[in-house]
DNA sequence: CACGTTACCAGACAATCGTTTGGTAGATAA
DNA sequence: TTATCTACCAAACGATTGTCTGGTAACGTG
């Protein structure tokens, strides 16, 4: 055993499955081989056998472990007692912070979830559509707060909001630049800025 | 021949092409077989290699022709006599309306670049950061005439916005809702309304 | 008619893939 | 000491992959 490969002080299981995870990263799950994912580790493809059931058994748990941490996020928000605004800062804050500190499994989890099997897939479908509500409910509590712009779309906000936030693993780079909890309040800004400042601007236009 | 299974008047080239760019988008590049994409032409997987070199031949065309139709659009815009801010908003528009016309293209796009050779990867690179510093001058020009807030970083409004706009094919269906200039015109007011609007909300922040 | 070109098909190729099997050195327990 | 369990290795498996080869029917051109 190399002590150099071998992580800190969790078990070897989990070594597996953070390798797994970095390998998904790097090359995308269709393209990652049993093999590298071994190789991170330091065994040959067949012992990882001991360990998992199958490849996609590697990727689903991927998605098992971040579903738990966003749920705690999202409880978090729901029991601030402050305006709907802060609320949405808050969450924009830390589910940035979130991204930032997983940028591997963030885009592995936003990127393969096509690869796990219909079952997962409904899950995850389920789970997305969740953050959605729960971001909607926000816009829409602002707006009922008179803190938001009056033309504004909470639907199309979402959308975009959580499309950047998924941004942020494929551009943000560990060494260097801002911190990421700068980053993230400065996405957090940015959110609150043109939840309040669209109002003037969708004078005029027509519902397509 | 079928001619319900071949397209309307163009080359059996494209339709190659035009095949290849659904099936890379349905099933990502590396887990659609090139026996895929012959079934989808009509044809057997050997047949293929009359039209094209190889597999990542099929990919790197998807490649070319959008860096095209971004260089045409980022030339309407520079060529615009109209205030910074318009033209940020012209070019949130198009480049908007440009992912919900090409929802195919523009996903596999920017999801599946991985998968080129080291080559045509810096191109790539290249190209983004070409979009990138063009938004940023933007923003600084946005900034310059005083129509945007103060604590703005032009950096982070840049990846915030094109992670944004990436995000458009994964959530976009094409029947029912609104029009696509609708959707491409809410998403222009959206970064109009965060630019202006972030002003007082960056008080007080430290560079961390 | 002869001839070259177009647009494929049928079949094979070596390589790689995820997975299974049988075995085994070393630690632990009885 | 003997038996059991842990953590692997070595080797093979069938399936699938991208690609290549040789052939050929249909067609336009001289």
């Amino acid at each position: 055993m190399d002590p150099t490969v071998v992580g800190t002080r969790q078990s070897r299981r989990d070594d597996v499955l953070d390798a797994a995870i970095e390998v998904f990263h790097d090359k995308g799950y269709a393209a990652a081989s049993i093999q590298d994912v071994a190789e991170r580790v330091g065994v040959l493809k067949g012992s990882l056998y001991y360990y998992i059931d199958s490849k996609e058994d590697l990727l689903s748990h991927v998605f098992d472990t971040s579903d738990e941490q966003s749920r705690a996020i999202m409880e978090g928000v729901t029991e601030m007692d402050a305006p709907a605004l802060e609320k949405l800062r808050s969450f924009v804050y830390e589910w940035s912070l979130w991204h930032l500190s997983n940028l591997e499994r963030a885009s592995v989890y936003f990127r393969e979830w096509r690869h796990l099997d219909g079952r997962q897939q409904g899950a995850v479908r389920r789970k997305r559509r969740e953050y959605e509500g729960f971001l909607i409910d926000l816009l829409e509590a602002t707006k009922a707060e008179g803190q938001a712009a009056a033309g504004l779309d909470p639907r199309y906000v979402c959308f975009f909001t959580l499309s950047a936030l998924n941004g942020l693993p494929s551009w943000y780079r560990d060494q260097g630049g801002d911190s990421a909890e700068y980053i993230a309040g400065a996405y957090a800004e940015m959110v609150v800025g043109m939840v309040r400042g669209t109002a003037a601007a969708s004078r005029g236009r027509v519902r397509g």
